[in-house]
DNA sequence: AAGGTTTCCGAAAACGTTTCCGAAACAAAA
DNA sequence: TTTTGTTTCGGAAACGTTTTCGGAAACCTT
């Protein structure tokens, strides 16, 4: 089975190629009776424009590109969606691909974007420093570039993150507050500035109150590191008052961890975790934990890219901070 | 910036255009050294044959194309994950769309990924019977399609689903075997095929044990649903002895009522899930729930395109029909 | 009736490739 | 030497659009 091309309905309705082209894109040259006549013939026909062919000579897709580390959590997913809400509204497709957290993947997946011809990219990064040169080109290239939540400082380009420094000092001062001063902090993969930040807050909040400061423990964001770590505390009976963990999966691997060992929480140990994971509410006990606004991410991210496809060349990048919220919950209460 | 194309290649080096793109296609008719000597310039030149251009000759574009309801549940991203695995060694790159479960994104979705010529897809359908005569027409037109998970019968079409009356069977039987002969079963969208299957196993259950067929009460796939049911049940006072929901998310709501309003899982009320989330062994108690092999449904479903794509035209769709675990946790212990 | 505008449309070039066809160039065979 | 074959390459058409340019017809204006 052929496709039908513009040819077709030229042919068919004794118009020139053009004058069909015209019809499909809101040209003012062409009378509104033959614009419908053509309109309707190549519906009957059956008939929709090659976007291939279009892009081809637009150099533009209506197409937006979602690039992102990971998605069996569901933070990355709710930002997907936040940012398909508006960008569908918009006319915009959305085409998502993910990196599994290797940067090699993730440079592909660019590729394979660009490509395409998105009209422009929503981005989280996998690692930090592998990349970074080829965003540089690629945003020199003037490709509209968003990045969220993983970022890196020197790229000159808009970015929506969250105020991890602030939270994570809340989330510490949360426990200082309960009396807890032997707290023990998870910290995410190192390369990463959420990482670094969250660390710094947690400083901080020691800092203000005079504390001195916690022990940190190297763990990524997976509860078998969470777990492997919590077995390393009890084996070396180094057990904390307190953790602190970058992330929820740490913290609930942890958690489970201590549970096992005959550990009440939040009796003997006290837990808060970050970046509410759908686990946090429904595990027992309920975990303490920082919520970030997903939607809301997704939907800056896409607004600032619209904005700066549309204004093209003279756009400056902005970055945005989002706010988020500490959920207290049964595992970091005083009894 | 301009993006550098063919031609500004073949004109620094004096040859033409074919020869060109003989080098990057590995034609036989080119002399090896030219041939290197192109590349070679190629890449310092920066170029990389733009595959908009290329799809609209080749009319294909090594994309595979997946579009799956939602992914904030990790059913579908580990499906992806793994479909992903396998797309990617054979030099497919893969393209993501998420229809939300309205059937009209989910159209919409299917052009865009057809007008992007994608080479074939993959697809979990969102509602039945909305674009059954769409997609028939496009099994028409050969654009290879493989359906996974939610399926309807009547569609040409390779499918790979799990085996929703056994293991519902198994589940029900489970719940049986336990004493319990007050079971309401939680029935996934009515509309689903694999919510009619589930529930054909937990009646067919009963009929082997010869005990009266369970109530069923309608509630769709979230948490919130689950919740709404128990809390009518207990209102009316009809609280059954063990629920079998259809889904992980329904039972977890259900188990979170329940637990507020007093009663004691598994002693007061029993209950099992259906298609293993990530809470189940993480609640307390951990719920009983029916694993599905969700890698190796991407996968299978990967290769089985990819072997349609290759052999073209003469193929004949198959069903494949993969097994899945009954993961036996507290939730439904006898005590 | 002449001139000037406006409205509508067709021809053709362009986007960046691949591929078909044929032509050099050279070697091998007659 | 001529013929045949092989290798290597260039020219040009094709893919399905959009867009520029120009021209014909129709409509005004004086």
């Amino acid at each position: 089975m052929k496709h039908i091309t513009i040819k077709d309905v030229a042919r068919k309705l004794n118009v020139s190629v053009s004058t069909v082209s015209r019809a499909f894109n809101d040209k003012y040259d062409i009378r509104t009776e033959t614009k419908e006549l053509i309109l309707k013939t190549a519906e009957e026909m059956g008939y929709r424009p090659n976007p291939i062919a279009r892009k081809l000579i637009q150099q533009r897709s209506l197409n937006i590109g979602i690039i992102v580390p990971e998605f069996v959590n569901s933070f990355f997913p709710e930002v997907i969606m936040g940012a398909q809400e508006i960008l569908l509204e918009k006319g915009y497709q959305v085409l998502i691909m993910q990196s599994n957290e290797s940067w090699e993947t993730e440079f592909n997946n660019v590729k394979t974007m660009v490509d395409n011809m998105v009209d422009g990219l929503i981005i989280s990064l996998s690692c930090e420093n592998q990349n970074i040169e080829n965003y540089k080109k690629l945003i020199d290239s003037d490709m509209p570039i968003v990045f969220f939540n993983r970022v890196v400082e020197d790229l000159p380009a808009s970015k929506v993150v969250f105020d991890d420094f602030k939270w994570a000092f809340f989330a510490t001062e949360h426990l200082l507050v309960q009396g807890h001063r032997d707290i023990v902090h998870l910290t995410g993969p190192k390369n990463l500035t959420l990482s670094k930040n969250r660390l710094k807050g947690f400083d901080a909040a020691h800092r203000k109150y005079k504390v001195p400061l916690g022990r940190k423990v190297a763990c990524s964001f997976s509860m078998e590191a969470g777990a492997k770590v919590a077995l390393e505390m009890i084996e070396n009976k180094e057990v904390p008052s307190a953790i602190f963990a970058a992330s929820d999966q740490s913290a609930i691997g942890a958690m489970k961890v201590f549970k096992e060992h005959g550990y009440e929480i939040p009796k003997d140990i006290a837990f808060v975790g970050f970046s509410e994971s759908r686990l946090a509410e429904h595990i027992v006990p309920a975990l303490t934990s920082v919520s970030q606004p997903t939607r809301d991410i997704g939907q800056t991210a896409a607004n600032l890219l619209l904005e700066q496809i549309e204004t093209k060349g003279l756009f400056v990048p902005q970055t945005i901070v989002l706010n988020g919220r500490l959920n207290v919950r049964e595992s970091s209460m005083k009894i």
